[in-house]
DNA sequence: ATCCCTTCATGAATCGATTCAAATTCCGCG
DNA sequence: CGCGGAATTTGAATCGATTCATGAAGGGAT
């Protein structure tokens, strides 16, 4: 009742629907004087244009989604921020999902982006049973880019960073510091991402000789940090430095260390993953492996209005960017 | 082409298109038999809703959206976690907005979730000239709830935390740890909340007889913080203490100081406030003013969800929270 | 065999914007 | 005055799901 359609523009403009649609699509190609005539119908009745309709009409709708991990954590954020402008000034609109880290919602809300058919989707698949679902929306023609994963033998564009390198960076700097004995936390072991910093991590410890830990936590932010350290503490060989999946890890594991009086770098270095902007304003400014976090999102978009607009013959790009470590007093040398 | 119809399935099935329809949203009124053909028919052909025809028929889509001023900020993402629980177990679909503190942005994302008929709307408004726009809004029959942000004499619900009690007690903590000159640090001006904080401050200092330097900043972030402190440093008279408007702007405030070698608080204390995550674990674990984060954002969905219920009749609600210190080494005793 | 009631299934109408072939108007020019 | 062509406008068809009045089929009871 109360929504004003197009049609009740055009009786009260006095001129067919075609003609109002044209005036808001088409302006160039009616004639000034109706168009102001209907312009002022619009703003009479307070039309406002159903995307529905419009949609259903487009067979698409021009949103974009960005599925991230977590939202909370700065560095998808980042992502998200370098991927809008580019969406935006293409027409489209931004909306951001968070999985949680969780299938089942990643699941949930990529049904609910198919039923929406979205223009394309930007994604960071929580672990490789994501594939299937990811298949599903891909064989229905939404084009997709992973994001901060490699397609590995899947048909996508990706940008990624090679997390792997990114291990062996972070493990090599606490080798060069001296540390025997280290720790990597992380987990839960299914998110690729974790498994391949390990990997690089794994890698240097076997040909450096240092000891590993693994502490496999139940996700990727503060509580996670703060749980292997009380696990960590317990030891009776205590690991002399740790390896945090990330910068959030890192951060809670710092928190706790401080808590129990253990002191930053001195009886216990700490490098994170990700170089989000709080790493450096820490109680003890946290070394990590830094990601160029907006590029990846700017190149994700890219790549995706890339496929959108070449359509079939399009030839799928895969793009890794290499990490860099920045050493920061966390992992200062013991004095 | 590509995309199949209920009408496609229909025919898979031998069966109309009603009864598609009917498998789908009730279930219980088609026969056995019947239902399972169906079903094999849908996964057979792979087939997906289409949400646009959907909306466009129930005149409303069922996402809520979610317009913050910035996403970064770990104070928002906590709010909307607090929402979307409450959210998606009513059937809704969350879609997050950030305005960037920027009321054109926040106007854009206004006239696209009015086009798409969102199903109701939880918003902190950037500024007050945000209100036309919001009683536009309000006036095509789309519910919503100002968050963190009294509805003043606006017919509105709305869920908020007492700003200006919280400027208090930050001022009085600091006062009382015999701070006698104070800089209060944020902007712009015209975010209701920074002028709340502000004006409960400048109540306090002038009652104390505490000397206010207020530096009014772009935006509420590290860098704004950062920008605050290399500005005061140049003062001849420089203020012992700083009230941040918000956390993010004192980490930033608490970097630049710690880069310049000003130790905190010894010749500087620093308190901020929303006490994110982040405040805890910072290089001098920062005093903050509290808000009860997740339980605005879920007392916002209640009253979204009351109000989307009783229609008509409804009668708007304000509930304000209030704000509590959190006293921590930022802000100790001067030695 | 008949009538009534329940259970299921049908298919046309509807939501609102877009598209495009066809119709109409308008002009300049011979 | 009439014609060709450009400039505008028209309105019916379409997208896909939902709804609901109508109809058909099945089952008791008499």
């Amino acid at each position: 009742m109360t929504t004003t359609s197009m049609k009740d523009v055009a009786r009260a403009a006095g001129v067919s629907v075609g003609t109002v649609s044209n005036v808001l699509n088409r302006p160039e190609a009616v004639a000034e004087e109706t168009r102001s005539r209907v312009q002022a119908a619009i703003t009479e009745l307070g039309y406002v244009r159903n995307d529905s309709a419009r949609q259903l009409r487009a067979g698409r709708s021009r949103t974009v989604a960005v599925v991230v991990l977590d939202v909370a954590n700065p560095f998808f954020t980042d992502v998200v921020r370098g991927a809008e402008p580019l969406i935006e000034s293409a027409g489209g609109v931004v909306t951001v999902c968070d999985s949680g880290e969780d299938v089942r919602r990643e699941r949930r809300h990529l049904e609910i982006l198919e039923e929406q058919r979205v223009l394309g989707l930007l994604i960071t698949p929580v672990d490789d049973t994501s594939a299937s679902w990811i298949e599903r929306l891909s064989g229905h023609d939404i084009p997709l880019v992973l994001v901060d994963r490699g397609a590995g033998r899947h048909p996508h564009c990706s940008v990624a960073v090679d997390d792997v390198h990114g291990g062996r960076l972070a493990a090599r700097h606490l080798a060069d510091r001296g540390h025997a004995r280290i720790a990597f936390v992380g987990g839960p072991a299914s998110i690729p991402q974790v498994a391949d910093r390990l990997a690089g991590c794994r890698e240097v410890c076997e040909e450096r000789g240092v000891a590993l830990e693994v502490f496999t936590t139940a996700g990727l932010n503060f509580a996670a940090g703060r749980e292997a350290v009380e696990q960590m503490l317990g030891l009776a060989e205590r690991p002399t430095a740790m390896f945090c999946a990330n910068d959030l890890v890192a951060l809670g594991a710092l928190q706790a260390l401080t808590m129990h009086g253990v002191k930053v770098p001195q009886e216990c270095a700490i490098i994170g993953y990700d170089d989000i902007d709080f790493a450096a304003a820490a109680a003890v400014p946290l070394s990590s492996i830094r990601q160029p976090r907006a590029q990846l999102g700017r190149t994700a978009a890219q790549l995706l209005f890339d496929e959108i607009g070449e359509g079939e013959g399009h030839t799928h790009r895969n793009v890794v960017f290499q990490p860099e470590l920045v050493a920061r007093a966390s992992t200062a040398e013991a004095l």
